[in-house]
RNA sequence: GGCUGGGUAGCUCAGCUGGUUAGAGCGCACGACUCAUAAUCGUGAGGUCGGGAGUUCAAGUCUCCCCCCAGCUACCA
């Protein structure tokens, strides 16, 4: 048995995430923890959202709540769509706890301790107006290069030219409008990261698990030239700066940068968890006290990369204390919105709550994993979405499983029948079996997610395929014996397919567990032959047979989601 | 501009270190079956592998140039 800590990336706190947020991280990184669980494995499942930075001051400030309190309920939100779309965190954390705070300051005094803080004086944009200092992209104005009169004050998106705020033409506040603004002198923290290019270099040298574009990404950087960062920002909400544990004179009205904070989050949710559950943090985090055979896997989004493979390695390494570091790593690309991007500001595509307005979890559980955005971005529209659920999941597994244990109820009075010995057919489905188990297993591990999903259908359509084979409809009329072995090893390939099921569509395959008496402790991942587990069910066991598993999406629904949502428009 | 990833059948994608007639699913056509959510099973038609040049006995797979899409480019997260 492994120990496993799996963390996804931290949602944002600004809102209600979209499906994009949660096929690249939150989602994949579920499914991983089911299997990993169904294996037997010890697995920590950490999440919990991000809450610090300008964009929660700034949401906050349009719903009129104070930022505190908007990160609670937000926070509360979040939690229950995760809990209602079935992401099995054994803690989903904040970054405004106590414990990230204490983490957080604790990381910079170590960095600090070991020489690699700097104090520098930078020049920021203030707007007087909004009383507050605007980070790049919070300003915006006419274009120099393309004279686009909306470009940022980082970058502009007309012409796609790299900017400084003081370049724009009539700089504005993206924040109030207001042209108010000056350029002030501030005092922050710098990280010396080009003091431990050396150092993070030789931990990615050393890094297995990392998929070609991780190590590309993190190469990039590095290849570059690391840059000191500025891990501190004129905000007020966040975590204080300190230094000896006291606050850091001239620093009493900033924080420190949310991108410092965040990861952070990771450990500070496994101390909260441990702290709540009775358990052991340091265990999974420090490798002087147990972490050592822990196996650590992150999910994220491609943006992500850099930030899990350069920015935070750099404060964990700088800390020069033994904590454990990212092992696997797994990046998503993008869910795309029929063409265009999936938005949380402009609210296009569908959102966690409306998705679960229309269909249940299982759906999009099925839909956003077995067609993840792995080799490149994908794209959602309503059409795939509806082929998908009908043919993979009302087609194929759930009319299977209603077929199987309809003719079996009314031919055989609802139990597993006796009689029939093993032929041709079962010895097929035997080594059908054999070999899907053996690849679903293996396409997890290397998180291969629709590889995973692909094999998984297969097994299911091969369970329509034996039963085509085996026709015990037709020799119900001449050889019961004959048509009671076709009905029993069906019916154990029907569990077999719920059993596999688990990781991704969990509240259906318990559905079927259920109904045909399976119980909880003989759920978990199949080990023996194919030839065994399909003659697994005790006979003369009794079933039910569970309601339609999966409805149909019809052309009407699609018709109406496509109006309500913009769609193909 | 730089870097990274992608551009393979109508659609969504797989193709590891180059090697027989380029694969899968969906969709489509035809056939079979009737236990089942008009579901299922089988067969078949579809591709000059973004464009061009090169290396090689042999390239979707390697090299170079070009085009298109996406992301990142360190103060949005």
């Amino acid at each position: 048995m492994a120990r496993i800590l799996v963390t996804s990336a931290l949602p944002y706190i600004n809102g209600i995430k979209h499906l994009g947020n949660l096929a690249g991280s939150m989602l994949p990184a579920d499914v991983y923890v089911r299997f990993q669980r169904l294996r037997g494995h010890e697995v920590l499942a950490i999440c919990a959202t991000d809450e610090h930075g300008t964009p929660a001051e700034l949401a906050a400030a349009a719903a009129g709540q104070d930022v505190a309190q908007y990160c609670n309920e937000q926070h509360e939100v979040q939690k229950a769509l995760g809990e209602r779309f079935n992401l099995a965190w054994d803690h989903f954390g904040r970054t405004s706890s106590d414990w990230n705070k204490r983490l957080t300051q604790h990381f910079a005094e170590m960095l600090e301790a070991n020489g690699l803080i700097a104090e520098v004086v930078e020049k920021q944009v203030y707007s007087i107006d909004d009383a507050r200092f605007l980070p790049d992209r919070y300003v915006e104005g006419t274009c120099p290069n393309c004279g686009f009169e909306k470009a940022r004050g980082d970058q502009c998106d007309n012409c796609g030219k790299l900017l400084d705020p003081i370049d724009l033409i009539e700089p504005y506040s993206a924040v109030s409008g207001s042209k108010n603004l000056e350029v002030r002198d501030t005092r922050h923290l710098q990280l010396r990261q080009t003091e431990m290019e050396g150092r993070i270099r030789a931990w990615v040298d050393a890094a297995e698990g990392w998929p070609p574009l991780a190590k590309s990404i993190a190469y990039k950087w590095l290849d570059e030239g690391l840059r000191d960062r500025t891990i501190t920002r004129d905000l007020k909400w966040g975590v204080p700066v300190t230094k000896d544990g006291a606050p850091r004179e001239g620093f009493e009205d900033k924080v420190f940068y949310v991108w410092f904070d965040a990861p952070i989050g990771y450990i500070s949710a496994t101390a909260e968890w441990a702290e709540a559950t009775g358990n052991d943090w340091e265990s999974w985090w420090r490798t002087d006290k147990g972490a050592d055979d822990v196996s650590y896997v992150q999910f994220m989004g491609k943006d992500n990369v850099a930030f899990h493979t350069v920015s935070f390695p750099a404060t964990i390494l700088g800390s020069q204390e033994p904590w454990k570091t990212v092992d696997k790593l797994k990046a998503f690309n993008w869910l795309n919105w029929y063409g265009g991007k999936f938005s949380t500001s402009s609210k296009r595509g569908v959102f966690m709550d409306q998705a679960l307005e229309l269909l249940p979890a299982d759906y999009w559980r099925w839909y956003l994993t077995a067609y993840a955005p792995e080799g490149g971005d994908a794209q959602f529209t309503w059409e795939h979405f509806q082929g998908v659920i009908n043919t993979d999941l009302a087609n194929v597994l759930g009319n299977f499983v209603n077929r199987i244990l309809k003719f079996a109820a009314s031919r055989f009075d609802g139990v597993i029948p006796e009689g029939g010995e093993p032929g041709e057919h079962e010895a097929w489905l035997a080594a059908e079996v054999d070999q899907r188990l053996k690849a679903i297993a293996a396409h997890y591990d290397a998180m291969e997610f629709r590889k995973a999903g692909a094999e998984t259908r297969a097994l299911w359509a091969a369970g329509n395929e034996y039963l085509t084979r085996a026709e015990p409809w037709s020799h119900f009329k001449t050889d019961r014996d004959k048509a009671a072995i076709g009905v029993r090893t069906g019916i154990n390939l029907a569990v077999l397919s719920a059993i596999v099921a688990q990781p991704v569509i969990p509240e259906t395959a318990a559905k079927i567990l259920h109904a045909v008496g399976v119980p909880e402790g003989k759920r978990t991942w199949p080990a023996d032959a194919g030839a065994v587990l399909l003659d697994a069910l005790p006979r003369g066991l009794e079933f039910t047979v569970p309601d339609v598993l999966f409805a149909k999406v019809e052309d009407e629904q699609i018709a109406e989601w496509s109006e309500r949502f913009g769609g193909a428009v």
